[in-house]
DNA sequence: CTCCGATCGCTCGGTTCCGAGTATTTGCGG
DNA sequence: CCGCAAATACTCGGAACCGAGCGATCGGAG
């Protein structure tokens, strides 16, 4: 059990049964899919996996037409434990990440100086896109439900606000000289 | 070509031709582990993959005593500009990414007021401590080479700064009362 | 009433990932 | 000079991932 998606999962089979379709269609309603990446083929592989590891139980398999069936599961005690055991050490416990940005900042220096600038410049214009939408799903998001529900969007926000500083004053830095280039390239 | 571990492996054939398990060997001496997930089982099938699309070609393969034998790749001219592509491609857009503490952040609820304070503190006592070792290993690196070799390293601490500052934040809210928890839970 | 696009709900199978295992050689403490 | 840990170099196969596809149904425009 690696896999967030079945956190994911489990956080919402913590308020009722549901059948997988109906789980990935409430996470994209709810904007989730910007924490998890949810995509259909996974979603079926984690379910299976809960189901062997004894998290989540099938519920009722129901038949409506003939469209394919609908099993529907719901929360064992056992994963209902393991649930918040899951959040809990995923907080605690910073993981190696391996954010793309960062593989490509360390090959930075093979864009060249006015390369880098340029790739930068745009980068930012991306971010600051990316900002003002969040902040505005964060205000509409805050007069429906209470604040503890869109924690992780101001979160988001904060970090890509350091990354937005971080490359407008790297670009500041390579345009004054105070990270010059070394020789050739 | 998805695996940024195949830039790694380009840029570090930009320099000299190597065989895989040099490659390896170089990219932890550098700490390039930190930016790239360099894993044995991947790096030969990237390495295959990158040969397939003819961005590096097998040079020649050594037997030394009854080793294994180790085949030299080196990079081809098509394989040196797809590089600088792809890293520019990787600065300009930022990708959506799914960190694990996001994941976590989405389900902070589940932890209770308590909980949640608790766990963030042993977050923000690793995080001080991982920054600390960052810092420590940016001095010494800047002592040894330009800083343009060492910028992946001040955004990862920019941005570990940016979420202990969060954090601290929240558990700040939390212990006043600004981040409520609503009802029951 | 009939056709078409959207929605429903899932399966399938090709890629990718990666850790455990294998087999040799070198270095070095005793 | 013996033995054992570390380094050398890669292979293998199971697991995870995920998008394309599939077959059905529903809603509504004409």
């Amino acid at each position: 059990m690696k896999n967030p998606l079945g956190m994911a999962v489990l956080g919402l089979l913590l308020e009722s049964p549901l059948h997988p379709h109906a789980m990935a269609a409430t996470l994209r309603e709810r904007g989730m899919d910007r924490a998890f990446k949810v995509t259909t083929g996974s979603l079926y592989d984690v379910v299976r996996a809960l189901m062997r590891e004894g998290w989540i139980e099938a519920r009722e398999t129901v038949k409506v037409g003939a469209r394919p069936e609908r099993t529907i599961y719901g929360l064992t005690e056992v994963g209902r434990e393991e649930f918040t055991r899951w959040v809990d050490r995923l907080v605690r416990e910073p993981q190696p990440e391996f954010p793309k940005f960062l593989s490509a900042v360390s090959y930075l220096g093979a864009l060249g100086p006015a390369g880098a600038v340029e790739a930068l410049r745009e980068r930012a214009e991306r971010l600051r896109a990316s900002l003002e939408e969040m902040r505005g799903s964060h205000r509409d998001a805050l007069e429906q439900v209470p604040r503890l529900f869109v924690v992780e969007v101001e979160y988001a926000v904060r970090m890509a606000e350091a990354e937005l500083g971080w490359v407008e004053e790297i670009i500041g830095d390579v345009e004054s000289g105070r990270l010059p280039w070394p020789e050739e390239s």
